[in-house]
RNA sequence: GGGCGGGUAGCUCAGGUGGCUAGAGCGACAGCCUUACAAGCUGUAGGCCACAGGUUCAAGUCCUGUCCCGCCUACCA
């Protein structure tokens, strides 16, 4: 103990702390218990590899809840795992194919799973330890992962659910379609960019007439598509073409000429190329007009021979240029203008997405939604921070049928059975031994699988067991609170909500706490592809976790980016630091006092707080329960940042700088009683902090005493299961006495700092106060206090002193302290001190005075407040009249 | 086009239901290796709280408008 090295060293402590936690189980929930639940399941990072800054935020904040509810004494359950995340890591792991010259389609389905499962076996793992890394105190003993046989069984009763409900139905409909994934993605996944396009005006000519249309489009080769023109039915310029036929150029194709109230007259021409296959509101005009639904490209965008041969195998932007330039040749091209508007792009591969019709499998989210609303607005789920919820609503109240197939291969099949002989459609759980309509056995199972978030919205149950009704989901559903970024409110969020009511019929949450999403300085969102990111393992490594973690929970502010500059990382470290050096400082002490073994509960048996000798005692004391008060209440609104912020200043500030200052000057005259309470308060402290600085709180914990043997913490063999502190109450006659003697003993500081006093000469300090009590408090404590932070040679306190010759002066209120320094005052920079200060007060003065005249304001403004505000005028006046003559007496010697 | 968030010290941000002389961290400047900590200690400087109105005895805080920045959302080809 008493070689603790003088700096701290993360490293060492870390790793044996989680071990043992895990080794006791401290991280394990009881499914039947008698303490409260509080359950948190984690956001399944996906199995993509490593985590990143985003996650390491997540995980903490679940964490700080966890640990401290933990302690508060809930049967706590952590419930971690995985997700496998379909297309992003198919994505991934068809890169790693190509590099190895092969591909997804040459190993098919079967042998391509298999790798899929290596892959997630590897990553998955490498999650965890990154998880345990960053001190995460999950139930590692129920880890999960979204194609677990147990979860997969909760995807398929949950699809035939509402199958049979009639809320998931098949319809060939138009969708978004990603060319390069092959496969339908919802509208969620589709990330519109602006681009710089152009608009292209073309010239339809009008069948048996002179007229000529000029129609303008951004996408001129989904013309060779095209099966009608519409304009607007009251638009009068072109009243006379309606019901004729447009000539297509380049196909050699009539199409009619149609009316249709879609069409704005304002926008380009007026007249619009329809295309009723290539664009969402085309397809809709194509259904009200019965057009034809004319295909043109192939599932990977590359025109098919539904258009002229010359263009067929072209991909869609050669098509785009080969149409041009024949449009040009015919002169049917009458201009090409800059146009900038939003192109949707799949968000997981980039590609841009097309608008394609083909046969998916859609869930009618309507009905779920409007129960996922009422359930909100009857407060069965809250939103932090609450402007979420207007986010929520809207979103709900515009739901549209949720495309759920996907045509991938990584994931859960649908359970979805056409039989061979008669075409009839079966959902079930396994396949089905013979057709309910033609009695057949003869069946195909749907190729698709479900998109990731279906199975990710079981998850709040899946993980429990659901659709058993098990011990885990009668004690902890609905989980206390779910905790992600505010950016997958509708992705999983919402989802959630709507499958925990339509399969539990309850919400899964009561609370969703969204934070904001990890920026840099310059406010932009960390990601690896913008290269500005910081990697968790590396910070780490670099600063400790608990460092890390401090400056992760110090900056979650409730803004959307949270900047996480490099310098509050640093920040976090020294705050480790200067924590490690308190401890070491308390430690080295006790070793020569140890804290006697009677003593069964420090706080309770020091000396009597209100004894006059132990006023600093009777201060940190009333600190600390304030501290503990404050903390609480900020942890139960989800302020950890200010949790976080309270606590680095009562350590740092109150309690290093100046109780430990107190107490090293009791230590030196043998009164220990200061020291032990410092090892109390430390430990008191570092169960507050332990939520969020786990690692170096349980090493400080383990090595201070903790309240002897009949403080129930001490039986407890770790600061993760110890009770969190309750306050004692506060005093405030201490914090006030206190107050002022810090202010005297800045007041000196500040004197000989500002006037260069070198550090070794003492001075004497002359103080006058008009105030009989506050010259007792004074003559009690500051003999004692002073010396411990300033040389002093002696200290006069008198109701009335003259100002020594040549002295600098310090006023508060109605005391004013003095310091001779004859031999080296500088008159000059003591003038300017005090008429600074003057001029401030003057102000102050002022702005109090005239809040005091107004009549208004004295009987209107509570009593309180007045007599505060007559209180600080009145000081402040003092105040200016002093300084008033000490600079006038000032400038009088000067003269001398 | 609609909606939301933000604009407070050089930088990054705090300032629940209006009421302490507007705060913190980092940075800057000056001085200190004071026997827990130089990842430290002490002192100092630095703010018309975006702008304009309004409500109020009282506005950084509430209301209206304006200007910037960011985000979400929307079918304008």
């Amino acid at each position: 103990m008493a070689n603790l090295p003088k700096i701290y060293a993360p490293h060492e402590i870390e790793g044996k702390w989680y071990q043992l936690w895990q080794k006791n189980g401290y991280f394990h929930a009881e499914s039947t218990s008698d303490k409260p639940p509080y359950a948190i399941v984690i956001p399944p990072p996906n199995i993509t590899g490593s985590l990143h800054i985003g996650h390491a935020l997540d995980n903490t904040l679940q964490d700080c809840l966890i640990r401290w509810r933990r302690m508060q004494g809930y049967n706590t359950l952590w419930m971690p795992g995985t997700d496998h995340a379909g297309i992003v890591t198919e994505l991934i792991m068809e890169r790693q194919l190509a590099e190895e010259g092969t591909s997804r389609t040459e190993l098919g389905r079967e042998k391509f799973i298999e790798r899929m499962w290596q892959w997630k076996d590897e990553s998955a793992g490498y999650i965890v330890s990154q998880l345990q890394k960053l001190g995460c105190s999950c139930d590692w003993e129920r880890e999960r992962f979204t194609l677990d046989e147990g979860l997969s069984k909760a995807v398929r009763t949950a699809f035939v659910k509402l199958y049979d409900q009639g809320l998931i139905y098949r319809d060939t409909y138009m969708a978004n379609w990603c060319p390069h994934c092959n496969t339908v993605i919802s509208n969620l996944e589709v990330e519109p960019i602006e681009i710089d396009g152009h608009f292209y005006h073309i010239r339809y000519p009008v069948k048996d007439s002179e007229i000529v249309l000029e129609i303008a489009t951004t996408r001129p080769e989904t013309m060779l598509g095209d099966t009608a023109v519409a304009v607007h039915p009251e638009d009068e310029r072109y009243q006379h073409v309606i019901g004729k036929t447009a000539l297509l150029p380049l196909c050699d194709r009539e199409i009619p000429i149609i009316a249709d109230a879609y069409v704005d007259t304002e926008f380009g021409t007026g007249a619009l190329k329809v295309t009723p296959a290539h664009d969402t509101n085309d397809y809709e005009i194509g259904l009200r007009h019965n057009l034809e639904q004319l295909t043109i490209f192939t599932p990977d965008a590359h025109i098919n021979e539904n258009a002229p041969e010359k263009y067929v195998g072209l991909s869609r932007w050669e098509c785009r240029e080969q149409v041009v330039e024949d449009l040009q040749n015919l002169d049917a091209l009458v201009k090409i203008v800059p146009h900038r508007h939003a192109v949707g792009h799949h968000d997981r591969c980039g590609t841009v997405v097309e608008p394609a019709i083909s046969p998916q499998w859609f869930m009618n989210v309507r009905p779920l939604a409007q129960r996922a609303i009422e359930a909100t607005k009857k407060g069965d789920i809250q939103f932090i921070p609450e402007r979420e919820t207007t986010r929520f609503y809207h979103w709900m109240e515009n739901i549209e049928p949720w495309p759920i197939s996907r045509q991938r291969w990584w994931g859960h099949r649908l359970p979805i059975w056409d039989c061979n002989a008669c075409g009839a459609v079966t959902a079930a759980m396994e396949t089905p031994q013979q057709c309910e309509v033609c009695g057949a056995s003869d069946f195909r199972q749907e190729e698709d699988v479900l998109d990731t978030w279906f199975s990710s919205g079981l998850w709040p149950f899946s993980t429990m067991g659901w659709p058993e009704n098990t011990e885990e989901l009668q004690t902890f559903y609905p989980t206390s609170v779910l905790v992600t970024g505010w950016d997958i409110l509708f992705f999983w969020v919402a989802r959630m909500i709507m499958l925990g009511l339509g399969c539990m019929n309850e919400v899964p949450f009561r609370t969703v706490y969204l934070h904001g999403l990890v920026a840099d300085e310059k406010g932009q969102k960390m990601s690896k592809s913008k290269g500005n990111s910081i990697d968790p393992l590396e910070t780490i490594d670099t600063y400790g976790t608990d460092a890390f973690r401090f400056a992760l929970v110090n900056t979650s502010t409730p803004i959307p980016y949270v900047p996480l500059p490099e310098s509050q990382i640093e920040a976090g470290k020294r705050f480790a630091n200067k924590i490690w050096n308190a401890a070491r400082f308390i430690l080295m002490n006790l070793e020569k006092h140890p804290v006697p073994e009677k003593m069964d509960d420090v706080a309770a048996e020091v000396p009597s707080p209100y004894k006059q000798e132990t006023l600093e005692i009777a201060w940190i004391q009333s600190r600390l329960s304030h501290t503990i008060a404050t903390t609480t209440e900020a942890f139960e609104d989800f302020r950890f940042y200010e949790g976080a912020q309270i606590l680095y200043a009562f350590l740092w500030h109150e309690f290093c700088d100046w109780y430990l200052e107190f107490a090293k000057q009791r230590i030196s005259q043998n009164q220990p009683e200061a020291l032990w309470v410092a090892a109390d308060v430390l430990e008191q402290t570092m169960r507050l902090l332990h939520p969020v600085m786990p690692f170096l709180t349980e090493e400080i914990w383990q090595q201070l005493p903790h309240g002897g043997g009949k403080n129930e913490s001490a039986e407890r063999g770790s600061i993760t299961v110890s009770a969190w502190p309750e306050p004692i109450g506060e005093n405030p006659t201490a914090e006030t006495t206190m107050a002022t003697l810090m202010e005297v003993i800045e007041s000196v500081r500040s004197i000989r700092g500002e006037l260069n006093v070198p550090l070794g000469a003492s001075v004497e300090v002359h103080i006058q106060s008009p105030n009989a009590e506050i010259r007792e408090r004074l003559e009690a404590y500051l003999a004692q206090y002073l010396p411990a932070f300033t040389r002093v040679a002696d200290i006069t306190i008198a109701e009335s002193l003259s100002k020594p010759p040549a002295s600098a002066e310090a006023v508060i209120g109605e005391l004013a302290i003095y310091i001779p320094l004859a031999d080296i005052i500088d008159l000059d920079a003591e003038h300017a001190r005090l008429s600074k200060r003057h001029q401030q007060v003057v102000k102050d003065v002022a702005a109090a005075q005239k809040t005091l005249d107004n009549p208004n304001f004295i009987q209107r403004a509570p009593e309180r407040v007045v007599k505060q505000k007559e209180e600080l005028l009145a000081r402040l006046e003092v105040e200016k009249e002093k300084l008033a003559r000490s600079l006038a007496m000032l400038t009088e010697s000067e003269k001398e």
